[in-house]
RNA sequence: GCUGGUGUGGUGGAAUGGUAGACACGAAGGACUCAAAAUCCUUUGGAGGCAACUCUGUAACGGUUCAAGUCCGUUCACCAGCACCA
């Protein structure tokens, strides 16, 4: 009788005492394999039955590949950093790594159940000192590189779990992890620069064998896509309305401003320096409503004032007239609060130079400032809001600030009273270091578009950009710029996930216009949120006969549509193009606008740069300190070696930091211990409390570090800051399979012989999870390792496979808050690990989800008993022998041939029928030792404990998964008699049993005198055609 | 919407263009048993027939072929991925 327990316990015991080895030779000269299987989250919730599906799978190759003969590599490990672990040692109150421990704890004591064959010599844990030690090396060559760096960007925020989020972890606006909602804030990150590999990453999944669905959606989520970025110009763009304040602006008066102060009031210099910096800073008392005396003394004082700089002949900034002079559209005045006497000849110098000012305004012509302006916007009908004003006074910035539109006060740094003042009162793009900084004021205006249908360009009929783009302010029509500013704020309140799943097009119109490329046509520029910031440019053009979103939205605004492309993709209304095909349209306009400096081919990725750190602490910490400019200065000597090209820095309370790497001999830069691993707000993680370890000394030659709390030993040692991020848990899976290779190095990060032999993975066996996220990560690491020499393949792995999902009964998926979990461990208990095994083998096809069924596994348990039963009895010689020798070599191979090859194709469900279908056939009789022992070899890799248990009964010494994997031998395919099948018509209507070596001919006239044939074919003289075929087939087609 | 895939008994699923439903579960009947469990035997897509057997049948419709679950076209349904990606 057939005991379970009592067999996998024993056969447990015995190999543990090294009845077999598994162990994975690195100097064997035998052909080897390399099968990889995803190592698994040591989760608290212990074993699924999903990770054994996937193990056992693999484990049924490596043990059949290693009967054949094979060098096996097949390692299991620990992803071990991550979030569910630090929450639940947070809800438990414990350490993260006492709950790793007994988390992995329990999983060993699970596994070491279900007869896995793996190498637990090269047992890995990422949350090892020793293994991270390699993984903050790797990100220092990536660092050193320049592939890692800091930026601030819209990154994803998970308020529920305290830190940021890469994209590819966030699904429809919820984290992979919990489902938690996730919103995109500005923060500053560490960044991966996976997108320079993105092109690579692409184009070598052609040379790589993965499951086509697996390339579709690696292909999907690097998004390349080929087309043009082209210019549109805004050179019918709207009018700027400006207006310069004359001294210190554009003229350069300061000395003689004081000189004509000393003279008129007869003071000294510093006296008089004094007084017009009163004059200009302070809020101005304006004449207006002044009184009769007050007004008479004033205009003294300005006419003399004017008089005496006249005589000193103050001069005009030339090289600003000139930047004034490249901008285009605008309508220009001048004011002035000094005298007709020396502005006027200053002012003719300044037309010929090429400005025109509608309005010179001085002293003379009004008092105050207010007044000429209103005078000027009335001319001009415009607001004052629109008007840009240009000083170099705070005094003009106090009074203008509530008649004019604020961001539109510009201040000149070389006025009278220098830059600083301005700085303190106005925001920095607002205030001119420079002349040539009014660009930055008036930026040249091109929108640039991406379009991978330039054939259609005649047909653009407007552009729209993003809400966001930053051009569109500096755009907008007065006319329309509240419009503008309303919809802006209702795009920022709507998510990204209400912006997605909108149904219908909004948009408004900015007032301004491009001009089109070829046809010189005015094209209007719309703004609508169904154009996206973070996609090409930002910016589209819009065809609304060839796009269904760009003919929605015309269709809604009433816009033209015009066709371009007629049926045959030919085109029309193209002018020159007409006719052309359109890829030949597409390569000679993409040729006529590279001529033109217009626009060119451009690669488009939807990839992303990797958000690389996590406000957490479970993870590794970056071997990084920040130090000041100073520090950073006096870097030199060994570790300059390790610093990136460009220096990363970051602001802190206004200083500006610079991050610089920990000597490799600092490795492993451990986790401290902390009193809280509870994360903090979205500044810092948790890491940023354990002040003894963050604050340290850095020697800034050799990158050592020392607590702060130690004494500096010497001048050589500086303050730093430890960087108190950590990084995300893909970071240790993105190169673990380098460390199977040769995972007990201190030295390297493996072997580089180790890593020869084994690389690339053979096979590789993981969830389609992780195919956006871990696979292409690691690829991306990998294909860096290879680029600075350190593995010896561009591609990590060869060949990558996916199981599908075990869902629980009725097809939904397991969760423990549903209740409708399976323990594997019960199972074992109940039905045993080979039976278990069986099952899941035995489902359904390994690619697919498949639901849970024990009744299913009952029966795999009954076939095990059946097996037990029969070889059991055939050595009590009860039954009767089968003598059919030529049937049984038959049989036997085309079982053998059919286990082999549905093992290297993933085909365990019909491996296992097919062992069944032997068993049904020869079950009650003997059919002699030999075949009983390639029958329990072809067993041994799906059930290896009965098979161990039955090998020994046959009186074996040594293992079973030592023996020799039975060959298929056609010769054994040989027989006497053959079965052949009559087709008439297409129908199989008999079958005839026929000496094996008859020929053709012989065998169409047997078939001609069955019977059957002969009551469906009466008239012989019907019969068109006779085929005898390869499988046995006689096809007769008959009239 | 786009891309890829799938559609077969009561269920999970087999089937290099050539006997559709292997194998297993479930169900029904029977044997063993005082009884139950376990085990063993028989039947099990549908319709007809005492039976040999016949017809029909792989989401729907059409096509190619001597022959289609399999190849092609259209439609429908489901699953997965991407999703206003310009």
């Amino acid at each position: 009788m057939y005991n379970h327990r009592t067999i996998e316990q024993k056969w447990i015991q015995r190999w543990a005492e090294g009845f077999v080895d598994y162990t994975a030779n690195n100097s064997s000269g035998k052909e080897s394999k390399y099968i990889l299987v995803e190592f698994p989250f040591p989760s608290g919730a212990g074993l699924h039955v999903g990770h054994i599906r996937s193990y056992v799978a693999q484990d049924i190759k490596a043990r059949m590949y290693r009967m054949q003969g094979q060098n096996v590599l097949y390692p299991i490990g620990w992803d071990a950093f991550g979030l569910p672990t630090e929450n639940y040692a947070i809800q438990n109150n414990i350490s993260p790594i006492i709950a790793t421990e007994n988390n992995i704890n329990t999983f060993k004591k699970q596994l070491a159940l279900l007869g896995l064959s793996f190498d637990w010599s090269r047992e890995i844990n990422t949350t090892d000192p020793q293994y991270y030690r390699w993984t903050q090396w790797i990100w220092l060559q990536m660092y050193k590189a320049g592939l890692a760096y800091q930026d601030t960007t819209k990154v994803w925020w998970c308020d529920e779990l305290k830190t940021v989020l890469a994209n590819e972890e966030v699904i429809d606006g919820k984290s992979e992890r919990g489902g938690h909602p996730c919103e995109r804030v500005s923060l500053t990150q560490w960044m991966l620069a996976i997108t320079k590999y993105a092109d690579r990453l692409d184009k070598d999944l052609d040379i790589v064998d993965y499951l086509p669905v697996i390339k579709t959606q690696q292909r999907n989520w690097i998004g390349r896509s080929e087309g043009s970025e082209i210019d549109f110009k805004l050179e019918h763009q709207t009018e700027k309305y400006i207006i310069f304040d004359f001294d210190g602006v554009l003229g350069d008066t300061e000395k003689e401003t004081i000189q004509a102060i000393m003279e008129i009031s007869q003071i000294d210099e510093t006296e008089a320096l004094k007084k017009n910096f009163n004059y200009l800073s302070k809020k101005p008392s304006h004449a207006r409503g002044a009184e009769d005396s007050e007004i008479k003394r004033i205009d003294a004082w300005t006419l003399k004032f004017g008089e005496i700089l006249a005589k000193l002949e103050p001069k005009i900034f030339n090289g600003f007239i000139d930047e004034i002079v490249k901008l285009q559209n605008t309508k220009i005045a001048i004011v002035s609060s000094g005298s007709h006497a020396y502005i006027t000849p200053m002012i003719e110098e300044i037309k010929k130079l090429g400005v025109n000012p509608t309005h010179v305004l001085t002293y003379e012509d009004h008092y105050s400032k207010e007044e000429k302006i209103e005078i000027i916007c009335n001319d001009w009908g415009v607001s004052e809001k629109d008007i840009y004003y240009f000083t170099d006074s705070q005094a003009d910035i106090y009074e203008l600030e509530n008649l004019c539109d604020k961001n539109k006060l510009i201040g000149c740094g070389w006025g009278h009273m220098g830059l600083q003042p301005l700085l303190d009162l106005l925001p920095e793009q607002q205030v001119l270091k420079r002349f040539e900084d009014i660009k930055n004021i008036f930026p040249k205006k091109n929108i640039k578009v991406f379009t991978t249908r330039i054939d259609t360009l005649f047909g653009v009929i407007f552009l729209v950009l993003a809400p966001e783009h930053p051009i569109l302010d500096t755009i907008v029509t007065s006319e329309y710029k509240e419009a503008i500013q309303t919809y802006q704020k209702q795009t920022k309140s709507k998510s990204d996930l209400d912006r997605q799943q909108e149904k219908e097009k909004t948009g408004v119109f900015t007032g301004a216009y491009a001009v089109h490329p070829l046809t010189g046509e005015q094209i209007p520029i719309w703004t609508a949120d169904y154009v996206l910031m973070n996609y090409g440019t930002g910016a589209v053009m819009a065809v609304p006969a060839h796009d269904e979103r760009d003919r929605e939205f015309a269709e809604k605004y009433n816009l033209a549509i015009i066709n371009v492309i007629t049926e045959d993709n030919i085109l029309e209304n193209s002018d020159l193009y007409n006719g052309l095909s359109t890829l030949e349209a597409k390569q000679k306009l993409t040729q006529e606008l590279e001529f033109k400096n217009l626009g060119h081919q451009k690669i488009q990725y939807k990839l992303r740069d990797w958000v690389f750190s996590r406000q957490r602490y479970w993870g590794e910490p970056f071997p990084i300190v920040w130090i000041n400019e100073q520090s950073y200065g006096q870097i030199s000597g060994e570790i300059v070696k390790f610093l990136p090209a460009n220096p990363i820095t970051r602001q802190k309370n206004n200083n500006t930091e610079y991050a610089v790497p920990l000597a490799p001999t600092e490795l492993p830069l451990e986790l401290p211990e902390v009193e809280s691993y509870i994360p903090e707000g979205q500044g810092e993680g948790p890491l940023a409390l354990a002040k003894d370890w963050v604050q340290v000394w850095y020697h800034i030659e050799t990158g050592k570090t020392l607590p702060r709390s130690e004494t500096k030993p010497d001048d050589k040692w500086v303050e730093g800051i430890r960087e108190t991020d950590t990084m995300p848990n893909w970071a240790g899976s993105s190169w673990y399979y380098l460390r199977y290779a040769d995972a007990h190095n201190t030295q390297e990060l493996a072997n580089q012989a180790a890593l020869e032999q084994w690389l690339p993975v053979d096979l590789y066996n993981g969830g389609m999870e992780h195919v956006t996220l871990h696979l292409l990560y690691s690829r991306f690491w990998h294909k860096f390792l290879y680029d600075i020499g350190l593995v010896p393949t561009i591609e990590p792995y060869q060949k990558r496979i996916a199981h599908g999902m075990i869902l629980a009964e009725g097809g939904i998926k397991m969760s423990k808050s549903k209740g409708n979990t399976v323990d594997p461990v019960e199972m074992v208990e109940s039905f045993g690990a080979d039976s278990l095994r069986i099952y899941e083998m035995f489902m359904g096809p390994y690619d697919e989800a498949i639901a849970w069924d024990t009744s299913g596994l009952i029966g795999c348990s009954r076939f095990l008993k059946r097996v037990y039963q029969w070889i059991t009895d055939m050595q009590t010689q009860t039954l009767e022998k089968a003598v059919d020798t030529i049937k049984l070599d038959y049989d036997t191979h085309i079982l053998i041939r059919k286990i082999t090859e549905d093992i290297e194709n993933q085909k365990y469900n019909t491996c296992i029928s097919s062992l069944m279908e032997y068993l049904n056939t020869y079950i009650n009789k003997d059919i002699g030792k030999e075949y009983i022992t390639t029958y329990i070899t072809l067993l041994a890799p799906f059930a290896p404990h009965i098979a161990e248990e039955l090998w020994e009964i046959l009186g074996k010494t040594e293992s079973v998964h030592k023996s020799i994997w039975p060959q298929f031998d056609e010769s054994k395919l040989i027989q006497t008699e053959a079965d052949y099948q009559i087709h008439i018509n297409g129908k199989m209507r008999d079958i005839i049993t026929v000496n094996a070596q008859l020929d053709n001919e012989a065998i169409q006239q047997k078939a001609l005198e069955s019977d059957k044939v002969n009551t469906i074919i009466t008239d012989k003289t019907r019969i068109k055609k006779i085929i005898v075929n390869q499988d046995k087939k006689i096809v007769i087609i008959i009239y």
